[in-house]
RNA sequence: GGUGCCAUAGCUCAGUAGGUAGAGCAACGGACUGAAAAUCCGUGUGUCCCCGGUUCGAUUCCUGGUGGCACCA
């Protein structure tokens, strides 16, 4: 690729909600480009969590030439990954690929996991003080918000309209008090954030189709490996989506009918929650690019070249 | 064929002692920096089956249709 785009630009993002096509336009831009991908799926970083996760290996070979993708398969199904460990395995990445001269391309659908790398969200490592948690836990929510208001805020939480956010957002402040800013240098990256958008009939049918193909090609054997594996399936129903449905289902709480029809309204749903966190990113001043998904493969890839390019 | 019951939001249904209506789910909009496939907040989108009648006024009462369900033949 010519040196100059490098110069313009230190990442590409493709982003778009579930079932878009965003991993194959990712890959053929990927081959094209010499680069490599860095999941941004806050679900496919689980092993042996695929058909439910809607990862696809082949998506990744394009003419035969395999593309190497990072940050999926880098924990076992049971662990709570989050965003702080993503930014932090993120940079670890980004700095490798830096040092083999190898361009990232971003791809994936967990916007906040997006939004954390290109925003730069001020992060740090806060261990979990389970004695504070436990006293914090008899407080009313709207004591807890309380204590919130009278602190200064060293950290950027915003949303603690629950417990849960409203007491981890308390841990992490005393955390800082006590021991100082312990904030992760995250670079300033340049990206060129692209987003794949079909129409919502489109996409509530792609959605639909998908579902069906998945759940005919073993995607319940999938979950009940796992169940099998020894995951608590209270684990699993914390998942979401296929891993909280289909549990629901095999530990009989729920028709098979009753399964896929809760289940293909969940996912719809969760499509709409995702348009609206990359129009939460735009209304703050982010610039995505969308690109049409119902154009031709050929045109989708040659638009983000083009962007790539300035044009 | 006869009798009875039902017809109200996308779906399931409530309701109006006559003053044009509201729940759940769905849908739609939003928030969200250690759960983010999570979590949370907000919004009713309507020829009240159709034609007449009574009435100042009918989704509501009455006649007649139409459709559905049940029972009897």
């Amino acid at each position: 690729m010519p040196d100059e785009n490098r110069l313009k630009y230190d990442l590409l993002v493709v982003t778009g909600p579930t079932a878009s096509g965003k991993t194959a336009l990712a890959a053929a831009v990927a081959l094209e480009l010499g680069a490599e991908i860095i999941s941004a799926d806050s679900r496919q970083v689980y092993r042996g969590m695929d058909l439910g996760t809607g990862k696809d290996y082949s998506d990744y070979i394009v003419d035969g030439h395999k593309i190497p993708c990072h940050l999926i398969d880098i924990a076992d199904p049971g662990y709570k990954y989050n965003v702080f460990e993503y930014q932090r395995d993120f940079l670890k990445v980004t700095a490798g690929l830096k040092a083999r001269g190898v361009f990232p391309v971003v791809c994936g659908g967990s916007g906040l996991y997006v939004d954390s790398v290109v925003s730069g969200y001020r992060m740090f490592e806060v261990p979990p003080d389970y004695s504070l948690r436990a006293e914090l836990e008899t407080k009313s929510l709207d004591e807890l918000t309380g204590m919130l208001a009278g602190f200064k805020k060293l950290h950027n939480v915003t949303d603690t309209d629950t417990k849960k956010r409203a007491i981890r957002a308390i841990e992490i402040e005393l955390f800082q008090r006590r021991e100082g800013e312990r904030q992760t240098a995250f670079p300033g990256m340049k990206a060129l954030i692209t987003g794949v958008l079909p129409d919502r009939e489109t996409r509530r049918r792609r959605i639909s189709e998908r579902l069906r193909q998945r759940l005919e090609t073993g995607m319940i054997d999938e979950v009940r490996t796992l169940m099998e594996g020894g995951l608590d399936p209270e684990i699993l129903i914390y998942y979401g989506l296929e891993y909280k449905h289909i549990t629901l289902y095999l530990t009989g709480k729920v028709s098979y009918e009753k399964m896929v029809s809760d289940l293909e309204i969940a996912i719809h749903q969760f499509a709409k929650r995702q348009m609206t966190w990359f129009r939460g990113m735009e209304r703050k001043g982010t610039v995505i690019h969308w690109i049409d998904a119902s154009l031709p493969a050929e045109q989708k890839k040659q638009k983000i070249l083009d962007l790539l390019n300035g044009f």
